[in-house]
RNA sequence: GGUGUGGUAGUUCAGUUGGUUAGAAUAUCGGCCUGUCACGCCGAGGGUCGCGGGUUCGAGUCCCGUCCACACCGCCA
């Protein structure tokens, strides 16, 4: 046996216990009598004592502990004369009798500690050594608990889980599919999933009418801090549902782990906010919610002053920030610099200061009087102290820009607290959106998304107006996940392909599979998926999924330890036929 | 594909207008130290300034190119 307990565990109750522990050595401190070793493994850490009076031999051997052997330590709990409370463990520590170094270590390349002077890059080469630090430690386990109580919780209310393949077949819509070469039917390729979609609504049709996944996806695009080219999804998807029920049965999942999880009772159910007033007033379909800041929109009441901007925009409207009427000439420079970045696209920044003496001064005071501002501040409900943030121009854009402006104003204002959780519900999606470069329509959320059963009508009339029965699960301004109620009635599902210009054959080549399985009585379905990582990080309070995930990839999709991805042998590329074309 | 920021000691960073031998902290190594826990004190070693080219009497610093990392836009049904 290498150990009786582990380095987190011992307390003043084990004092005068013979106990053995296994750890790494996270630092030791010789004071030339004596020498204290902190010793590490994944519960804490312990203390060991060496004395030279007791036993100098021993004591000089634990001198020459380098960082991050691997030790086995025998000795007597002991009640420390100097205690530590800053340490679970900091009221015992070991006598040790006699230890053994089960392997030693060279030196890391960035210290193991909480706070690492290792940066990233580094850091992802030596995950392994990142992965000893308490905070990535963390995360993994916390991963785990909400993974555990997924299950709990899934399982606890009938939902089956179910295993779907990772080589499917790759879909020309969505997301650019990651292929594998087959061996055996050389120049064919199988698919990575996007998601299993198809598979569940499958198994719908199969009868599992409540079917779960903690499921790998891929997708082969661009990366961000919160986007991987491999995630994990809590794929769903249930039948004989409308959307009420999926919507109700999610938020219990929801409200079950925000109790499991962070210890937070959401006792109200969650907003439900139409897609349509979510751009309208936070310009996004995932708004941050932790704090106001709505929209106003004042376009009719400033046109005709001759102030050119305003006459030739298509939508006026702006944000208040409460209490910000001193913002100096340098603080609203900068805003106005953050709204003409080409990230956020405006053309500029109006402001108006609706000072504390109820007098009103802002950057177009050229154009526009006193009891004109006055309007504006009465139509923004703006009260003394205030500050009216202004952006005018083509209305999407504007949206667009007025919403980065918001965020950034939340930021700034400490509004988007990492300890406060505001889940919504975006509902009622368009069910298309205009390719202006392929000109035809494509689906907003996927192909096999129901249309509000009275848009119907408007499928071929006004396909754009068509509201999807789709929903999102949004929490403070992330995206958490997202789903819909599927089409069941194949005349429906070749209205739909019609709409996206699918000739039937193409559906047929595609889609076979599934509108084939649908002719042996498809039950009306639907379902969700949750970005599994997302909401981990969102647990932790972090916005970078990499640190909840081992061994994550870089922004360029490169896993920097395994240095991958990397070429093959040539006879792997014969084997498969696959010619490389050489790069000049 | 685009925009921005960065790349200097093992590591995290500073480095002024282009000018002497490129610094700090931390880590490491050596010495001292019997209650430390960010131990303390004394000392030492440690540099392809990402890479290539150019301007210049002289380049970490300026210019061009290139690679890499991070953040964002496009993209992500």
């Amino acid at each position: 046996m290498y150990r009786t307990n582990t380095c987190g565990e011992l307390n003043l109750t084990h004092a005068g216990k013979s106990v053995t522990l296994c750890g790494w050595i996270q630092k030791s401190r010789d004071l030339g009598g004596m020498t204290f070793v902190d010793l590490r493994d994944r519960y804490g850490i312990t203390q060991l004592v060496f004395n030279m009076d007791t036993d100098a031999g021993l004591c000089e051997k634990a001198r020459r502990l380098g960082r991050e052997f691997v030790v086995q330590a025998t000795g007597i709990v002991r009640e420390r004369s100097n205690k530590n409370p800053r340490m679970s463990t900091g009221e015992i520590e070991i006598d040790v009798k006699d230890f053994t170094i089960l392997n030693k270590s060279e030196l890391p390349p960035f210290t193991i500690e909480d706070e690492s002077d290792g940066g990233e890059e580094l850091r992802m080469k030596y995950r392994y050594l990142d992965l000893r630090r308490s905070p990535v430690k963390n995360n993994i386990i916390l991963r785990h608990r909400v993974s555990q109580e997924v299950r709990k919780y899934m399982d606890s209310i009938g939902f089956v889980e179910v295993e779907t393949p990772i080589l499917i077949k790759s879909t020309p819509e969505g997301a650019r599919d990651f292929i594998v070469p087959s061996r055996m039917q050389p120049g064919t390729f199988y698919a990575l999933p996007q998601s299993p979609q198809t598979l569940k609504q499958l198994l719908m049709v199969a009868g599992f009418d409540r079917y779960f996944q903690l499921v790998k996806c891929f997708r082969d695009e661009d990366l961000r801090a919160d986007r991987q080219p491999e995630f994990t999804q809590i794929d769903c998807e249930m039948s004989f549902v409308e959307r009420n029920d999926i919507l109700e049965t999610f938020e219990g999942l929801a409200k079950f782990l925000f109790r499991q999880v962070r210890g937070i009772d959401f006792s109200e159910p969650f907003k439900r906010l139409p897609y349509s007033e979510a751009i309208e007033f936070y310009g996004s379909d995932k708004p941050d919610l932790r704090f106001g800041m709505r929209f106003s929109e004042i376009t009719d009441i400033v046109k005709g002053k001759n102030f050119a901007v305003f006459d030739s925009a298509e939508y006026i409207g702006g944000i208040c920030a409460s209490g910000c009427s001193e913002y100096t000439r340098k603080q609203t420079d900068e805003l106005t610099e953050f709204v003409k970045k080409p990230q956020t696209g405006a053309k500029g920044l109006i402001y108006v200061k609706f000072n504390t003496d109820g007098s009103l001064k802002s950057s177009v005071d050229k154009f526009y009087s006193p009891e004109d501002l006055k309007k504006w501040a009465e139509s923004m409900n703006a009260q003394p102290g205030d500050l009216l943030l202004i952006l005018a121009g083509e209305k999407k854009k504007t949206l667009s820009a007025l919403s980065e402006l918001r965020l950034e104003m939340g930021n700034r204002l400490g509004l988007r607290k990492k300890d406060e959780f505001y889940p919504l519900w975006v509902i009622d999606f368009p069910l298309l959106e205009w390719s202006e470069e392929e000109n035809r329509y494509f689906a907003m959320h996927h192909p096999f998304t129901s249309p509000v059963p009275e848009d119907i009508k408007l499928m071929e009339t006004d396909p754009g107006k068509v509201r999807a029965n789709a929903y999102d699960l949004v929490i403070n301004g992330v995206e958490i996940g997202g789903g819909s109620i599927r089409i069941h009635d194949s005349s429906v599902q070749k209205l739909m392909f019609k709409v996206l210009g699918f000739t039937e054959a193409e559906a047929e080549e595609q889609f076979g599979f599934l509108l084939n399985a649908f002719k042996y009585g498809a039950p009306p379905h639907g379902g969700i998926a949750f970005g599994f990582d997302r909401w981990v990080a969102m647990f932790g309070g972090q916005d970078s999924i990499r640190d909840f995930m081992a061994f994550p990839k870089n922004n360029s999709g490169r896993d920097v330890m395994l240095d991958t991805p990397a070429p093959v042998k040539q006879k792997q590329l014969d084997e498969l036929m696959i010619d490389i074309r050489r790069k000049k």
